[in-house]
DNA sequence: ATAAGATACGGAGGACCCCGCCACTTGGCA
DNA sequence: TGCCAAGTGGCGGGGTCCTCCGTATCTTAT
């Protein structure tokens, strides 16, 4: 089990590279075909290191979805719950809204796979991250009851998902973040 | 200019109702080409009637949008304004929970096309035909300041495309829905 | 330093899809 | 009935995904 091979290490991070600017400037349905040619390596050499294309995007994500993280956990002793779980929740929202294909990824890591291990999928790290958040706030009263935090990353990954098409996505997510923390038909 | 001929319009309703079922069975990406061998014809036929992807998805979901619209008018002069406008949101998004493609099909009729035509685009048409009961509502106080009716369709638009994995799309949506309205988040 | 073995590589080939082209058929009107 | 435009279908080119397999390369032990 000598870790891996040399020239394997390179290419795994050579894809990670050129799949990550791929990927910002293509979208989630990126061309594997495309990422290997400019990588400068086979089509199956993709594969072997990514087999599905969601172990592509997870492993491009992982990075700053772990940024996100710490910052949850910076954040989890706050004075202000509330205020702590809006500022993460909004910088969620900025990140997924403005790095293209991130928000798909989020969704695709949710849907049925063969192999079951979800463990490392982006969407169920962020929303175990985001749980202390949840439940301080919660606690405060400050979380409409019943509300997890795996709702709360899944209702902003449909609206980044449903703005991405606009001309400035992060402003339009930010805003219809605003309404749906506040309530976009609040009850009289 | 008469009309149409009769086997072109034959195709054209044989395309549609094979259309309907292959895009709930595979979703909105179902292939063209599969589409036209089912329903007997040459794949050039279905691009000719659907020069695009978008237009066909529009052609099918057209005669259910429809039928939102004219709900959407029967509830505008409701008594309760606010009643009127949550059952026809969530009217919305079971509809759109629930049917495969439809959601896809709502954002990518906001995508940036090369004809400017976007008049009959599924979510203009939602759009406005739910914006007198958003009207009536916000004159009552009912609804956060600065939403419009496009909002509401993109955020429910958006909680359609993140549950569509989940194993009961319906009733997720329908809960993200009710969170969403009464404010998630909301402020002390 | 080198040879052996495991590991990783890349290209070929099959299946599928989208798309544009063009010769041909078919329906409607005179 | 015969003409002609509207409509059709199939073919070929280009692209992607995916699998298989012979081969090149790295590593480790000698």
């Amino acid at each position: 089990m000598p870790a891996q091979r040399a020239d394997a290490r390179r290419n795994h991070a050579r894809l990670l590279a050129v799949a990550e600017e791929e990927i910002a400037a293509h979208g989630a349905d990126a061309s594997l075909e495309q990422i290997a040619r400019v990588a400068g390596v086979g089509s199956a050499t993709v594969r072997r290191h990514f087999p599905h294309r969601r172990a592509l995007l997870d492993a491009v994500f992982r990075g700053r979805i772990e940024t996100l993280c710490s910052r949850a956990r910076d954040l989890a002793d706050a004075d202000d719950a509330r205020a702590a779980l809006v500022e993460w929740l909004r910088a969620l929202t900025e990140y997924a809204a403005s790095t293209r294909g991130l928000a798909v990824a989020l969704t695709r890591d949710l849907e049925a796979l063969p192999d079951a291990g979800h463990e490392n999928a982006c969407a169920t790290v962020l929303s175990e991250a985001g749980e202390p958040l949840v439940r301080r706030a919660a606690e405060a009263g400050a979380v409409a009851p019943g509300a997890t935090a795996a709702d709360l990353v899944t209702l902003i990954t449909g609206i980044a998902l449903a703005t991405e098409h606009h001309p400035d996505p992060v402003a339009e997510a930010d805003r219809l973040l605003g309404l749906t923390m506040a309530g976009a038909v609040p009850r009289g």
